[in-house]
DNA sequence: AATAATCGACCGACCAGTCGGTCTAAGAGA
DNA sequence: TCTCTTAGACCGACTGGTCGGTCGATTATT
């Protein structure tokens, strides 16, 4: 039992990282398991070993995506500093992610394409955002509090927040110009926060 | 020439309303073009007679779309009003937008995801969102000479309020509890105005 | 020997698109 | 007025390729 090299996560790894190469050169639908298992340097057979169905595999995709997001923005509102200075973390952290999961992006897109009709994707989609937006919400509460914001709702302005960043994510994908530059997301977030600050 | 009935502008609407039903209720990907024959109440060969791909009735039934939504769009800001007023008027159509196209919106989403892959897909929907922008970008100008707007770049605000809305209805699609409730719109509409006007 | 991990040929459901054919109505000619 | 022709509109059974998933065989590990 101890020495066991348990090669099952490391596995697990691999496949999804295979996956996503596939998903942002053709997308969800149109990538076949027979590319991921390529991709992956496995058989069908170790891939089915590992997941249950494709479906099985999207969902672990999305879910690792979702909680790396999640950890490196948990991050960034550890370190004590001033409502505006972490307004402008979080701007810059959105554009270099967008800049980044560039291809990836699509996916997600997708994912949540699919999160419309399917309500238990839906609902796991909508916890993870919820966790954003929670976040954004305590951020802005805490800055009522020590007078550096303006009286306001926490969790609406936390969902505004959250929508425009991910409008603004949407509509780079779509090709909107500059929409990703960053000059446009600073000047996206300053106009939320010349309304917000006191 | 004179006394014809030409039929086949109806039947492309027909077969445009079928396919909007079958989307709404499976999904572009999930709907099968003999669900769309049956609610047309056509035949296959009839479908294929108007559109030549499914491809094609997807394209056709999506230009449909923001055609429509970009005439309902420009009818609103036809009449003389001042830039808060008609702020909260883009507010309202969009909370109205939102509660009414409801079941479309997953399509609209699908679409956009077939669009971070596909360039002609892109680039059309580019067109379409870049003409709202352009909309509200020009009345921001306006607002500004007038002094009713404080100076700021008129496309990047622009850009960023579209971005809001849009990713708004995102979140409602994916299940964000009141992110779709007119309190929150007007919230959100309320945040970047607070910081607009002079 | 037993179990975990891996392999890949194969199955069969599924569905976009085809195709040979029908029906109707508008001209054309007688 | 009555055929005949033509073509646009429409029909629906059928096909051919595709791909998610299976399974019996094989190898590695304990």
């Amino acid at each position: 039992m101890p020495p066991k090299p348990d090669v099952s996560e490391e596995r697990r790894g691999q496949i999804l990282n295979a996956a996503a190469a596939v998903f942002a050169r053709l997308g969800v639908h149109e990538a076949r398991m027979d590319d991921i298992v390529e991709a992956a340097d496995l058989s069908k057979g170790a891939l089915y070993w590992y997941f249950k169905s494709k479906d099985d595999l999207i969902a672990a995709f999305i879910e690792r995506l979702f909680v790396r997001a999640n950890e490196a923005f948990r991050e960034l509102l550890k370190t004590e500093q001033p409502f505006q200075d972490r307004m402008m973390a979080i701007s810059r952290y959105f554009a270099g992610d967008i800049q980044e999961a560039s291809r990836v992006r699509g996916v997600v897109l997708e994912y949540y394409a699919l999160a419309a009709r399917d309500a238990r994707v839906r609902d796991r989609v909508r916890e993870h955002i919820d966790t954003y937006i929670e976040l954004l919400a305590t951020m802005i509460s805490q800055a009522i509090e020590r007078g550096e914001c303006r009286l306001t709702d926490p969790r609406k302005t936390a969902i505004a927040i959250e929508a425009m960043y991910e409008g603004l994510t949407l509509l780079w994908i779509v090709g909107v110009n500059a929409a990703n530059s960053d000059e446009m997301i600073d000047h996206a977030t300053h106009l939320v926060l010349d309304s917000l600050l006191s």
